[in-house]
DNA sequence: CTGTTAGCGCTTTCAC
DNA sequence: GTGAAAGCGCTAACAG
């Protein structure tokens, strides 16, 4: 492999000369010589060593970016499809994301290592929650970050999000304008971050349409297929209230076990029962009735906040971004209007 | 930061001395001043940095790893997965994987960057096939790879694999237990690797059985819900050959489409049809019925692969393993005896 | 055993 | 405009 010696030999020219015109700095070099070392470049087949320019600069042009364990069964396919488009957006800036594992306990030290080998330049966060201990511990590192998801309110820190209240509002809206009144909801356990934007929507949504709905129309439940089909039962089986004619939930994973219970007591679902998801899931496409979602705008994530963190590469100190952005609704089979 | 000068400074010796307790060269220093490096190490809070480090021993500790575009709705969780594993492996041996994006059409160039930069020391390829360009290209360069998936038989370079020819055997093997006669098959197009070694091990279970089904009983398509919806539809239709009563499809997005059709003609999967799939798909466990499938081994394979890739390192000239991985069988709902 | 020194391949002052 | 030379943080001969 050639280094900038050989290219300077090659063209009768400084190595100072040859590193001038690979970083165009034009007014150093003219234009004759530079057109020479260009041709000894190609001639050569030369190109420069990121190590060596990473030593150098003090950097390593790389984004650390952690990959959880996937609990078997489960699967976040919006993070997979966050990892292409990061990536692919930190490419268009000449980075490359550093993929590592990270224990979901203590990941802290993780990065910590990271960080003191001077392996990467700045961290992307993602699966952020309340009282994440990385976000805290960055900043006291003060170390470069940007986060695909918020925290506590009042931590200031550059941020990219999915705006999951809007998504609940519209979802619930939808149902709302179908015809529906009777509109339940499965959501996450209290304390959930875009669990409770989500909710927050949909209470919204409820209330600015004058509609209001028993306290038991809220199922809380982790995210399982099980939950779904809990909460329905739960619904179905209680007698002094009426059971809801249409449910938003909280992810496809769960709208799927709504689903399934429904079908399994012989309901319809998208006529006796309308079900709308979030996360556009693959495969749910194809389920009977195909589930109507929403989708996060994952390429548009990706590309902002590689764009924030070149932002704070060159000036460190700025105020730190807060951006959301809004899902858009899939419309597919699995609601209608309500029959009575 | 500090530097190894910081630790050597602080204790009062030469940065060689600090750079040999580092690198545990045990025989050139005393126990003593080894103690007090360490300690000098630990109270300035000394990491090596390892750009250095990378520069001065020419590598980078870095292996590279293409993630594709997924088309969307599309996915392949078994790359979800191995990307997690193959990281946690090689995090094992101080490897970091760097995750770049790849045009499905002409990757190459994207590869004789990577290596021409010195971005990487070596390539984890999987999703390979037939005649994939990456294979020659990179031999032709002398660049350390290992793939995760076989290419033409001829070509030799190191691999691990599936054994899908004993996937399928084991899953036609299956239904004959069951007592299944007329097995049919869904599978990708000819010329496609794992497809076909999954259809080749399904004609030995068939042949070693002594059972002989008609032409009509092999279906291929691409990969999607719709072939499985249209191969059964074929069985189903045709009017001189007996329908089969068992199905065995090459992956779990094409049983889906059998399971979905069959259920959408009133046909009960599991009794009236058997469906088999492969690649244990997430969310199809949560199907009515619930899938029987293959699972891969995918953390051994990711481990395997970091093992094969330090072995070159050590050995450049050692001979390309070949190592099959056997998938095992999930046996859920869908499968059971024949009724008539 | 320990220190001096010469690089690794590049960027960047600073003279000329 | 161009080149000599210092240095990024580390490793590894080579002396002593």
């Amino acid at each position: 492999m050639p280094t900038i010696k050989d290219v300077a030999k090659h063209a009768g020219v400084s190595i100072a000369t040859v590193s001038y015109v690979l970083n165009n700095k034009t007014t150093y070099v003219s234009e004759e010589t530079r057109r020479l070392v260009q041709l000894s470049i190609e001639a050569v087949g030369y190109t420069p060593s990121i190590t060596a320019r990473n030593l150098q600069s003090h950097q390593t042009r790389l984004i650390g970016y952690a990959w959880h364990p996937t609990m078997s069964g489960q699967m976040n396919p919006i993070l997979d499809q966050f990892m292409y488009y990061l990536a692919q957006a930190a490419e268009e800036h000449d980075y490359h994301i550093l993929t590592f594992t990270c224990p979901l306990n203590n990941p802290l030290h993780i990065y910590a290592d990271l960080i003191k080998s001077k392996r990467v330049d700045a961290f992307v966060l993602a699966g952020t929650n309340y009282n994440d201990a990385r976000i805290p511990f960055l900043q006291s590192q003060n170390f470069p970050f940007v986060s695909f998801g918020r925290a506590n309110p009042e931590w200031h820190f550059p941020l990219v999000d999915t705006d999951s209240e809007q998504g609940g509002y519209e979802a619930t809206q939808y149902l709302i304008s179908l015809g529906h009144r009777r509109i339940a909801m499965v959501g996450w356990p209290q304390g959930s971050l875009s669990g409770d934007y989500r909710l927050n929507g949909y209470k919204r949504a409820l209330q600015e349409a004058g509609i209001s709905v028993p306290e038991s129309y809220l199922y809380r439940g982790e995210q399982y297929e099980s939950t779904g089909r809990k909460a329905l039962t739960c619904w179905l089986d209680q007698s002094d209230v009426e059971p809801p004619t249409a449910v938003v939930a909280v992810t496809d994973l769960i709208a799927l076990g709504v689903m399934n219970e429904a079908q399994s007591r012989g309901l319809t679902v998208g006529r006796e029962l309308s079900v709308i998801g979030f996360d556009n899931m693959p495969l749910l496409e194809y389920f009977k009735p195909a589930l109507t979602t929403f989708e996060q705008q994952i390429p548009k994530v990706g590309q902002i906040l590689i764009t924030m963190i070149k932002q704070m590469f060159e000036l460190p100190h700025n105020e730190s971004a807060h951006l959301l952005v809004p899902p858009r609704l899939i419309i597919r089979e699995s609601c209608g209007a309500p029959i009575e």
